[in-house]
DNA sequence: GCAAGGTC
């Protein structure tokens, strides 16, 4: 008797050849292997003999899956093709759904996938999909499921929910398959519709627009701009915008302060910089009266005209800088750009080399937290040959932290290089962990940024695996007459991490040894005038940040909307090592233009907004239909 | 020639 047959697919070939490890006896080397229609998209098949959800019908049967992968959206959308010449129509009949039409397919280039995906159905009783657990992969595992279903109808459709791609989990998946969630899929297609219409209209209408308008000066066909809009490129622009504004509304107010500097206590020599405990007083007429105080309780009962302050307080605190967290791709981004000055779209490409070529694990993740039955060690000890961090792996491996964490006494040994698990970040897309490197690279094997970029990922991994650094902070207080002043100075007593990641630092400043009670001499009591100064322009860790957070993007596409606002020549990042956002003239009008007739559309928390109205598509509180309609019909109020 | 979302 033949075995059932399930095909099985993933989100992508890397996903499809883990899952096949963690099912197949023997992992993936064990399955049988054949390409497919498509280049990178390979078909593992194998045996199993674990229970199956709704297909194994007696214990211990034996089924064969057949494993392979799509590479992410197999479907894309496009209006009819009437409506896709510019000149065909007025764009706001592109916010028409009862005028022009969408079609959803797979284009020209999925074909291979689309064949293999028929191809293997042929003779198979189930489709599981094993599509990731996000939205945008429930929409996936929808499009898969219509194309197999094209050939065969009656196909058993099944859907893989799974957190991680362990055996365990993987099995538990398995034994209880689910259905797809219809409400979801409809989400992201109202998600993709909406974004098209809008993009599709106003792009056509103020590229119009503007080319109009500089007609005369630019008749050029080949200086022709595009002027896009797009829902997340707006908000993008905004941010750069909102902050240019604060800063040109910026007012300046002045402030005063009162510098203190004491002599350092013998043996030390020098001069020791204190802090007004009052910070910024911004009464000028306050202030001098405060200074003249505090000059003349200086000079009060000095025996021979030194003015002197009161040392009233010394107190040691334990300070500790924590180890940096496993690595997401956001966090990526944002410190390429601020310890590598590489832009976030250049670091992306470079991650994406690094990790198809095998030196580093897949580069588009959320997840800041390892799972406990990743093999760290085993990863500490692929560094332990490198020529530079090599030496901090292998010390890594040879002693272990237990304890030495959160506040109290410090284990004896806590001086030693030793590996200690890392610390658990808040985020899990349930899909991938941690960037961390996969391959040890000796120097030579990369070059340039790419060397660069795997240097950080490799030191980053080894900081997480080691403990954190440790600080003695000695807080001085003195007293010139009543108004309190502080002092502070650190030694770094246990280096922890920061030896091997260099990126930070975390500096010695030295203190003296004040003792309480102990009068000192002052050398220098200023009033200073100072006054308030705005924030600067956005650095590009800056805007991934706010995008982060307004949800404007997704850590894969966060870098393609910094790069197109300044492709489209909304923005500029000024030269300089920060390489700071400033919007160009083109930026500003548009943002100006949409607030001046109380359009909205770059508003950095629009992007939020919209999704938000999506998502009561999957919760059920809306249909997706007049969802739609709903949302289109803003937007023609707005066109 | 338009969007944003996947991924190679």
């Amino acid at each position: 008797m033949v075995n059932k047959r399930v095909l099985c697919v993933a989100e992508k070939p890397s996903a499809a050849r883990q899952l096949v490890d963690a099912v197949c006896q023997g992992g993936v080397n064990a399955s049988r292997r054949r390409p497919g229609q498509s280049q990178y998209n390979h078909v593992f098949e194998f045996e199993t003999s674990a229970p199956i959800a709704s297909i194994s019908t007696s214990p211990n049967e034996t089924v064969t899956l057949v494993f392979t992968s799509v590479t992410g959206h197999l479907f894309e959308q496009d209006f009819e093709a009437r409506y896709r010449v510019w000149s065909s129509c007025d764009p706001s009949v592109l916010l028409d759904r009862s005028v022009s039409s969408i079609q959803c397919g797979p284009p020209e280039e999925k074909m291979p996938l689309v064949r293999t995906l028929q191809d293997e159905a042929r003779d198979c009783m189930a489709l599981v999909l094993w599509l990731d657990g996000d939205s945008e992969g429930e929409k996936i595992a929808a499009d898969v499921a219509s194309v197999v279903q094209e050939t065969r109808p009656n196909i058993n459709v099944r859907r893989a929910r799974f957190s991680a791609i362990t055996t365990a989990e993987i099995l538990h998946s398995l034994a209880n398959l689910d259905v797809l969630n219809q409400r979801v899929v409809a989400m992201v297609a109202a998600r993709q519709e909406i974004d098209l219409r809008s993009g599709a209209a106003f792009t056509r209408l103020l590229t119009g627009r503007i080319q109009n308008r500089f007609s005369d000066s630019r008749a050029d066909a080949s200086e022709f701009k595009l002027v896009s809009y797009g829902p997340c490129q707006f908000p993008t622009l905004g941010l750069v915008v909102d902050r240019y504004l604060t800063i040109r509304n910026f007012i300046r107010v002045p402030f005063y302060v009162i510098d203190l500097g004491l002599a350092a206590a013998a043996p030390a020599t020098g001069v020791i910089p204190f802090t007004w405990d009052r910070g910024r007083i911004f009464d000028q007429y306050v202030a001098s009266v405060l200074y003249e105080a505090c000059v003349e309780d200086a000079m009060a009962g000095t025996p021979d005209d030194v003015p002197r302050a009161h040392v009233t307080g010394v107190r040691k605190n334990q300070r500790r800088r924590w180890k940096p967290l496993p690595l997401a791709t956001v966090e990526l981004q944002k410190e390429a750009s601020r310890k590598l000055h590489l832009s976030s779209h250049l670091v992306m490409e470079i991650a994406e080399k690094l990790y198809t070529s095998g030196f580093i694990s897949y580069p588009r993740t959320e997840t800041d937290k390892f799972s406990r039955a990743i093999d760290l060690r085993a990863l500490v000890a692929e560094q332990s040959s490198h020529a530079q961090w090599g030496h901090f792996a292998t010390r890594l491996l040879a002693n272990e932290n237990r304890g030495g964490h959160g506040p109290g006494p410090l284990p004896e040994d806590y001086d030693i290089v030793q590996f200690d698990w890392p610390r658990d970040g808040p985020h899990d897309d349930a899909a991938h962990p941690p960037i961390h490197p996969t391959k040890v690279a000796q120097p030579g094997s990369l070059s340039g940024n790419e060397a660069r970029v795997y240097e950080y990922v490799a030191r980053r991994f080894l900081a997480s695996c080691s403990v954190d650094a440790i600080g003695a902070e000695t807080v001085v207080n003195a007293k010139v007459g009543v108004e309190p002043f502080t002092a502070k100075g650190l030694i770094v007593e246990h280096r922890g991490f920061l030896d091997v990641f260099h990126y930070q630092r975390w500096a010695d400043t030295e203190m003296p040894a004040y003792r309480v009670g102990q009068p000192a001499v002052v050398r220098s009591l200023l009033l200073r005038e100072s006054s308030t100064e705005p924030p600067p322009l956005l650095s590009e860790s800056d805007l991934i940040s706010l995008m982060d957070r307004h949800g404007i993007g997704t850590d894969a596409t966060i870098a393609e909307h910094v790069k197109k606002v300044q492709d489209r020549n909304y923005v500029r990042k000024l030269p300089g090592a920060t390489g700071r956002f400033e919007p160009l003239p083109l930026g500003l009008a548009l943002v100006d233009g949409c607030e001046a007739v109380e359009v909205h559309l770059a508003r950095p928390t629009e992007r939020a907004r919209q999704e938000a109205a999506m998502k009561r598509i999957a919760s059920g509180e809306v249909a997706q239909s007049p969802m739609i309609v709903d949302a289109l019909g803003a937007y023609s109020a707005l066109y």
